[in-house]
RNA sequence: GCGCCCGUAGCUCAACUGGACAGAGCGCUUGGCUUCGAACCAAGAGGUUGUGGGUUCAACUCCUGCCGGGCGCACCA
């Protein structure tokens, strides 16, 4: 990774411990390939002129660099030093690209296991918009921190048990004219199409909701796997039961035990309370109502506490934009239990905009439209595409009209059809037989082949910061860039039809390009279309 | 009232977590298919980053006062 060996290099030039080397690409050609702040930064810590450090940083790199690594090494206006790298630099790593294929920028070294939960929803209906977006986030989070190394677990929670199984119960004896509606009570068509369609069994479970509402709920949770894994290719390894795993193996009662053993809970007016303002909440909360039943929050303190069981340290939680209140006591829960390393992620709201307007959804009303007839409409693809290119905290605007009307022209389509046209050349180069070792990879020398090559290299670079800052967005823009960076390739250069050992260079960098499309499209989860 | 998130081009969003002249797509105006797929490329117009102050060599980014929006604030989940 070219970035990284810059930073070694100035960390060998500068000699400071603890000082951290920032490398980054600007935005401008005339500031290098790649740039370094550290002078300013530097300046700051010794009061001498950042121009003065810099020029010394570049002059003591000289000693420590490899011959033919830089092309040029150039001290900027208020104290940047800015990096041109050499062509052979670019070649090797186009080598390496070719050898390592779909390993290329994958971690090799093991690290440790981490658990990713996402979605999670009640099984009380179908799944919304918000919840396909926090869908396939996870989904490529996972992928992702898989392919840095990370022995991932990909989980679904699922509340098969409680009170919002109890009240999807008797909103169908409600349905069913049995007992009176109420207030809270779940009104979607769905509600009624389940009615309908089971009446036997509610006149088996008339007198006890709990149990009609786990058939319900059990038939609900079929749907959202077809949905999920079916239809939008997001992958679980496990579906954790409230119910089977977390009640019945008895972590309720353990997770109890514990915050009592830490001498961490109180009785308060006849129910039981966990002191997490310790932990920085704002207020402490109820483990068990005065009525003597557990919480949601103590159920799932209890799953915490079953994650670490099964030798998790790590959880990152990929949550709702209703649920932001909630972060603080999981993180006091999952601390007092020693779940060491527990990440929340807040997945923002979004707004549904039809006809120029915004359609206000509830669940409870019935008023939403599904995730799944968002994939019916325009597909597993671009749906994904879409949620992935926005990052986790906008409050996006999601135009149903606009997504059915340019449905081919999403951002996606132009990804897929630069690795299509990738591809077809490919495919017209095949009867070309030679030794890849004879292949002089000097000749590519053009603008359009050096910028290609440069951001080909910069892949790992974009897993890992996708990977470190835990978002799967900026892999995303990168297939956007490397698209962007081929048509405009493919515009300028032509790679059959002219000289001989120039188009066997440029079939080695259209591999590349095929190599680095593969892996994007994978970790994405996005198809590889042969025609379009 | 308190807490979290957001406000960037006409619209939808970026900006490498404090870096250099704020960038893309859509839409609009123009130009480009007799050779690898035009679902593409090139050029142009479009901005006081909601707003006032502060910190810094450097602020869309950090602090702070307002304005506007979303979502939470149960012994429900």
């Amino acid at each position: 990774m070219i970035k990284r060996k810059i930073a070694v290099y100035l960390k060998k030039a500068v000699k400071i411990k603890d000082f951290e080397m920032e490398v980054f690409i600007p935005e401008k050609d005339d500031f290098g390939h790649y740039s370094t702040n550290v002078a300013l930064k530097l300046a700051k810590l010794s009061q001498q002129s950042p121009m003065l450090i810099a020029e010394e940083i570049k002059n003591a790199l000289s000693l420590v660099i490899a011959k033919d690594f830089f092309q040029k090494i150039e001290v900027a206006k208020p104290g940047f030093i800015n990096f041109w790298i050499s062509k052979k630099v670019l070649q090797s790593e186009l080598k390496e690209i070719l050898k390592k294929k779909e390993k290329y920028g994958a971690e090799n070294k093991k690290k440790e296991k981490i658990q990713v939960e996402f979605i999670s929803a009640n099984p009380t209906g179908p799944l919304t918009l918000a919840n396909g977006r926090g869908g396939f986030f996870g989904d490529v989070l996972s992928n992702i921190l898989e392919f840095c190394g990370y022995k991932v677990e990909r989980e679904y929670y699922v509340n098969d048990t409680g009170n919002q199984i109890l009240t999807l119960g008797k909103s169908i004896l409600a349905n069913a004219g049995i007992i009176d509606s109420e207030e809270n009570f779940y009104k979607g068509s769905y509600v009624k199409n389940w009615a309908k369609k089971n009446s036997a069994i509610i006149k088996k479970y008339k007198n006890n909701s709990l149990k009609l509402g786990q058939a319900a709920a059990k038939d609900f949770l079929k749907n959202i796997k077809q949905a999920v894994q079916k239809k939008s290719g997001i992958k679980f390894d496990r579906f954790t039961s409230e119910e089977k795993d977390i009640h019945q193996k008895s972590f309720i009662k353990k997770a109890l035990k514990i915050f009592k053993s830490k001498k961490l809970t109180y009785e308060k007016d006849g129910a039981l309370w966990l002191q997490t303002t310790k932990f920085g909440d704002e207020k402490d909360r109820v483990l068990i109502t005065k009525d003597g039943f557990p919480t949601y929050f103590l159920a799932d303190s209890g799953h915490f506490l079953e994650t670490k069981t099964r030798g998790f340290k790590n959880k990152i939680m990929i949550l709702g934009p209703d649920h932001h209140g909630y972060v603080r006591r999981a993180k006091a829960a999952a601390e007092i239990l020693g779940l060491k390393n527990l990440q929340i992620i807040i997945t923002q709201a979004m707004r549904l905009v039809k006809g120029g307007e915004e359609v206000k959804m509830s669940k409870r009303r019935g008023e939403f439209i599904t995730f799944e007839e968002l994939i019916k409409e325009v597909g597993a693809d671009a749906a994904r595409f879409f949620f992935l290119v926005h990052s986790a905290d906008t409050h996006m605007d999601f135009d149903i009209d606009l997504a059915r009307e340019r449905s081919m022209k999403n951002p996606v389509y132009y990804v897929q059809y630069a690795a299509v046209r990738v591809n077809s050349i490919i495919k017209k180069l095949s009867n070309i037989k030679h030794q890849a070792s004879r292949v002089d990879l000097g000749l590519l020398n053009t603008k359009e082949d050096l910028d290609l090559m440069r951001l080909l290299v910069c892949f790992p670079e974009a897993i890992e910061s996708s990977a470190q800052s835990r978002n799967p967005q900026i892999l995303a823009r990168y297939s956007l860039d490397l698209a962007r960076q081929f048509h405009n390739f493919y515009e300028k250069e032509r790679i059959i039809g002219v000289q001989n050992d120039l188009v066997l260079a440029r079939m080695e960098l259209i591999k590349a390009t095929q190599i680095i499309f593969k892996n994007l499209f994978s970790l994405l989860g996005i198809n590889l279309p042969k025609k379009m």
